[in-house]
DNA sequence: CGCTTGAAATTTGTATACAAATTAATTTAA
DNA sequence: TTAAATTAATTTGTATACAAATTTCAAGCG
């Protein structure tokens, strides 16, 4: 278990909820458990602190944040804001090849019924992902997967997974049909509903049933 | 010199060119540098890495990011895209103290003859962060904070920094005042408008004489 | 002359030990 | 009984030492 792999271990093992949301982790006991020294284990707490998958806990201590309704709204109105942009940029230089590619991925999204929530949420980001690529703006793409990230902590729960993924399938159908008859407008206005779409979905949830 | 302030000190003096573009940093160079250990180093190192004020040069090692107009396109679209957002969250919840403070803060931007480019830029973010803390999106925030770092960089130069404040003083004016006739609408096109021109006249500078 | 190969040097990663700080628990006083 | 203060426990921060990896550089080959 080297600093990487240790770091995508925690990111999944948050995610999972094997320490779940309001838990507070300290170095002794991640690096009892995953039977390392503190060094890695504190590399690894900054860095996930550093995308916000931690939070401060008092005035040294770190703790898995709370999933809230208004940080899953906050969250989904800055990619509404942000990922239009992307695609407006990568329009130019989106391929066939690469659209193809999407198409792929959605139908093993579609088809692989057993799939957990987490192989689906990443799933979702590298079908988005393909699609802004092409968009050759590093600090766009590395702040989308970061906010994909966070987001995909609320998607943990297996019911909102499910709604969210068939009302989104369509969609993403779609917008690759809209994007390959080059309809860039019809397809950033898709996005953006979709987007909004799932935010809200996932919002008026988490309002019903705060996690 | 503990951990927040190495970080703190490498940032400044990273911006302020002691290390400069395209340098590449190794924790043993900087360890002898700031008489500390090579693990608070490496902390603050990591810190910076994640916040892109550092990125990779090979398969270890760390680099000052060389300054690309490509790059500052980038960042300023995407405060383009989110600052307008911020002010809005914001704009319910501004209060004429808040506004005070922002002019308190012009003044001294205007009135100071000889503040360094670094703290011109200081001054000019925490006149925007008045504006948009009480939109109470931390993420934003956050992201936003990040961002302005990241463009700070290039506002070492003097030349752009003296520029840029000329022209955009009368707007920062302008954008108060908007805001405290409650005229949002306004006050967010100006504020679009102030972003995307000082972007360009950067992206421009940089694209004639690169850095 | 350029390219690959391999070894030496440098640099990063990790463990352990100890110092400093924070958190908790317990005592003491109002 | 509650709240403040002090002490004990835990936890984080840092230095040093060593292992693993990367980078550099020079020799050998085509």
């Amino acid at each position: 278990m080297n600093k990487a792999s240790l770091y995508q271990q925690l990111k999944q093992d948050i995610r999972q909820g094997l320490w779940p949301a309001g838990a507070v982790l300290n170095q002794q006991k991640l690096s009892d458990y995953y039977q390392v020294s503190r060094i890695p284990v504190r590399d690894a707490l900054q860095q996930l602190k550093a995308e916000a998958l931690l939070v401060m806990a008092g005035k040294a201590s770190l703790m898995v944040p709370p999933l809230t309704a208004a940080e899953a709204e906050e969250l989904y109105q800055i990619r509404l804001q942000l990922e239009p942009m992307a695609l407006r940029h990568a329009f130019p230089r989106l391929t066939f090849s690469l659209l193809g590619q999407a198409e792929d991925l959605l139908q093993q999204l579609e088809q692989d019924q057993h799939l957990s929530a987490a192989d689906r949420g990443a799933l979702n980001w590298q079908f988005h992902l393909i699609l802004y690529q092409p968009s050759n703006c590093p600090h766009l793409l590395r702040l989308l997967h970061s906010l994909h990230q966070q987001v995909e902590r609320y998607l943990g729960f297996q019911e909102i997974s499910l709604n969210y993924a068939n009302t989104s399938h369509q969609e993403h159908w779609q917008l690759l049909e809209l994007l390959r008859a080059q309809q860039l407008d019809a397809a950033v206005a898709l996005l953006k509903q979709h987007i909004q779409q799932a935010g809200e979905l996932l919002t008026s949830h988490l309002r019903q049933q705060p996690a």
